[in-house]
DNA sequence: CGGCGATGTAACGAGGCTGTCATTTGTTCT
DNA sequence: AGAACAAATGACAGCCTCGTTACATCGCCG
């Protein structure tokens, strides 16, 4: 099973951490200080880190920088109080993959642990999402973020695209509306599921040659949706 | 259908969580201080509990230590207002699977709740069912929703297919109708024993080479149903 | 062999689910 | 601050599904 390397200095966090993490699976390691993280992240080879920016000695952010110049791959998920990701670029200069603020659920914790972990390890494992796509009549660029459908350029938007993409990676096994709410549209926001519905509706309308009769964003009723590439 | 227990002691949100919970397809259970909220806790065996940290008499945290140590599988989901969970470290402590701060959206708590439950029941009920079955002339992919005989696609409905993955995990047992009524359908609707019949005879007209004389969907007289994979 | 209960089958209607549009809310850019 | 776009919500219609009912058939038992 993964390991997760915990660097964090107050000894409550340190021990409601493990728990929470050894119950979900997980092996837990726990260092006090940034230098004692560095070294155990060296040594354990985790398959994720947990670190908190308010660090005894050496600033989290520093810490946070030597993981990912010495192992890129390894996701780092930062725990700050809020006053400290004031601006969230700085957590993007550092190289982070995601961050959780004060106070913060267990279950989000978590959540955005697993996310990291899953994104990292996709390309792995070989079911990398291409970065170009083609299905049917559509071509899709995730790279430059150009769509086509017959040739013809089509823009999407943020959500439309996250969803497309999620079809993809998902392509062919059914998905239903909570699984899309969970992961496309995350565990902070609940819209309805007719929300769903109307994005869904909005990618058939662009991408589809006849979004009246839906050929690879299809229905599963009362189940959810299945994409299919087509031939 | 699952059991929700509530513990709070303001009217109103009894009143409120209960509408909402109920809607959901929960049973409801009400508790309006931390002793009480225990007690019900080990009579009912909730599948989750709504806490909230202010109550009268018991603070709400020691419920929670307490609910933790006697089912630490129980998932708990934390009312509580911002100020309370100024540190994150009680929260952890307290062994909460999550926590919402009021003013809270009910969907947004019905969202979390439902992610803690299925989260917990996950691994416990364990998903035994294999993602692709053949028996037969058929062929089944649970994970595409596919369904095929003698390589002839099938469109089945949902609870065609709750049906037929209730019958593979009860291979060669017979079931009774009852059975089928409280596993398949659940145990808020209340439909005849005679729709079972007819959803039964529907597979065997979607999946039998002989619908008249079926060989996989078998009736046992006076007593239910048997399904057998065949050679 | 005949009766009776249980089961197979088909048709109908209510209810739920989904597609779609219109409106409101939120966000970003100027 | 205002405009423009995206996203979320609500409303409504159409369709599909499921549950019920009625009738035909089958199987058990005397």
């Amino acid at each position: 099973m993964s390991a997760i390397l915990v660097v964090e200095d107050d000894p409550r966090i340190q021990k409601a951490l493990h728990r929470q993490f050894t119950t979900e699976g997980f092996t837990v390691h726990v260092a006090g200080d940034g230098a004692e993280g560095l070294a155990a992240c060296k040594s354990l080879r985790p398959a994720a880190v947990v670190l908190d920016l308010m660090l005894p000695g050496m600033p989290g952010r520093d810490v946070c920088k030597a993981i990912k110049s010495w192992s890129p791959n390894t996701p780092v998920v930062v725990l700050s109080a809020v006053s400290e990701v004031a601006d969230k670029v700085l957590l993007l200069e550092l190289g982070a993959d995601d961050y959780v603020t004060k106070p913060f659920s267990p279950r989000e914790l978590t959540a955005r642990l697993q996310a990291a972990i899953r994104r990292t390890q996709r390309p792995a494992s070989g079911s990398a999402t291409a970065v170009q796509v083609s299905f049917g009549l559509v071509a899709a660029d995730f790279s430059a973020m150009e769509f086509s459908r017959d040739g013809v350029p089509v823009a999407l938007t943020a959500n439309e695209i996250k969803l497309l993409r999620y079809f993809i990676e998902h392509a062919d096994k059914v998905v239903t509306r909570e699984e899309l709410l969970n992961d496309v549209w995350g565990y902070t926001s609940y819209p309805t599921t007719r929300t769903v519905d109307n994005q869904v509706m909005k990618l058939r309308q662009k991408l589809e040659a006849d979004p009246a009769r839906p050929v690879h964003f299809r229905t599963m009723h009362g189940i959810g949706y299945k994409f299919v590439s087509g031939t």
